[in-house]
DNA sequence: CAAGAAACTGCAAAAAACTGCAGATTTAGA
DNA sequence: TCTAAATCTGCAGTTTTTTGCAGTTTCTTG
């Protein structure tokens, strides 16, 4: 990898989260973290960013207008994302739903991974701009402004003409009796097309999310091949799911 | 093997990837590494590419476009932008290509503005998102790594279905005989849809950009409706320009 | 103030860049 | 077509840059 690559690397994902740790980006990128302290002390001398203790800050805007740098269960949601990058193998076709968690997994994906990623979200499709190999293509249509996802028939229809491999399913809420639910009929739609469009379905879901329903049904856990949650399995609010070919970390 | 089709490959592979290694290219063409050291430094004199410790990259890569550092430059782009608001009429159907000029436009809408934006970029649609009125249509496709900007056939024949009221074009390069120009084909065909979907065009465009060119052409000059920069109207630089209906600051 | 994390420093191995040169190839002019 | 000049190319030796590591110092946090 290319000393200038790691620099555009770096100042993307300042830019995208407005933070960074070097320990985070030595990880990702696979290499020391006295490397990466060097390139960010280089961009600093740059006036690229500002380097601070542990790590770097952007100098300007954020692209997210949102400041979604504060992730509710960020430790657990980066746990999970790491198990789920272990269900990816090389080449593979991925399609991805919004979400934190599937960001945090966008995020953490291994820098010399080649994949193609199909995703409605804004968020998502920025995140992975910052990948070197990943190959991304957005789903467009009229974005929903609380989801940051495209949404309607155009995306609909789109999603109609993928065959993945994969799809990694983010879900507002989860319950053994209702299936996994959503607050918006619209992203409900979307998700819906996602699934019928993939070979195997991952659903990632933090245990907050465990028995909890909402006003619209995406599918019902039946539908999901693989359920990754960070907790360990023996949990009680586990119990009913596990008959449902439940993978846990 | 001739040194022209050495370069021609080399740009190719930059264009395509964004960035190479100087050792992978020495290998596939068969040629020595110092070689190819020596093509690469006479496309980088040349303008072609940027040569980089290890390999090259594409011009568009290292701009890093949205983490707005040069407090210079967005002083300018922001009176620019400022002017183009005032160009946009209430229920506009709007479309907006990439880059930080109109990033900035993106920006400073009125908040009270009630508009449609149909746009490829990425930072752009996450930008709108921010804004309380704007409905925001996204054009999905393969996204380009260093446009951070939807591409393809895909986005081409998208666009072929929109009928917008004004169209703001952000351009690389611009100049009085090439008219205006880009690093990336692919860019191009995107922008030259967006102008055929357009009653009018307004290209943004500051002052440092004029009198430039590069290698892939998006359209004449005369082919622009309006032609905004920060420069006073008798400014030396914009005396060629005058003719094709420039609207000044 | 004490423990742990991060930063700094110097060093050595590896990779890349640079330099000069000689043989090969291309070009230009007679 | 022939020849001389100019250019191109690969090689070997040298210099510079990069990078990870280990030991030490500084900073942060409770």
């Amino acid at each position: 990898m290319l000393k200038a690559e790691r620099h555009q690397h770096i100042l993307n994902e300042v830019s995208i989260r407005s933070r960074i740790q070097l320990s985070d980006i030595a990880d990702t990128l696979g290499v020391s973290i006295d490397t990466i302290r060097r390139d960010v002390k280089e961009l600093d001398d740059n006036k690229k960013l500002k380097k601070v203790h542990g790590g770097a800050i952007s100098l300007g805007y954020n692209i997210f207008p949102f400041s979604n740098n504060e992730v509710f269960n960020k430790e657990k949601k980066a746990q999970i994302a790491q198990k789920a990058i272990t269900l990816i193998k090389e080449n593979a076709v991925i399609l991805m739903s919004g979400g934190t968690t599937n960001l945090e997994l966008a995020r953490q994906l291994p820098a010399d991974m080649d994949i193609t990623v199909f995703t409605p979200s804004l968020p998502i499709a920025m995140q992975l701009l910052a990948h070197p190999k990943a190959e991304v293509i957005v789903i467009g249509g009229k974005v929903s402004k609380d989801a940051q996802l495209a949404i309607g028939a155009q995306v609909v229809q789109e999603l109609g003409n993928i065959r993945a491999d994969l799809c990694f399913l983010g879900t507002g809420y989860l319950d053994i009796e209702h299936g996994l639910t959503e607050f918006d009929y619209e992203v409900v739609q979307v998700k819906k097309a996602m699934i019928n469009s993939s070979r195997r379905i991952v659903s990632l879901c933090i245990s907050e999310k465990l028995n909890s329903v909402q006003r619209f049904k995406t599918c019902d856990i039946r539908d999901i091949d693989t359920l990754i949650t960070e907790l360990p399995p023996d949990a009680e609010v586990l119990r009913p799911y596990q008959s449902f070919n439940v993978n846990l970390l």
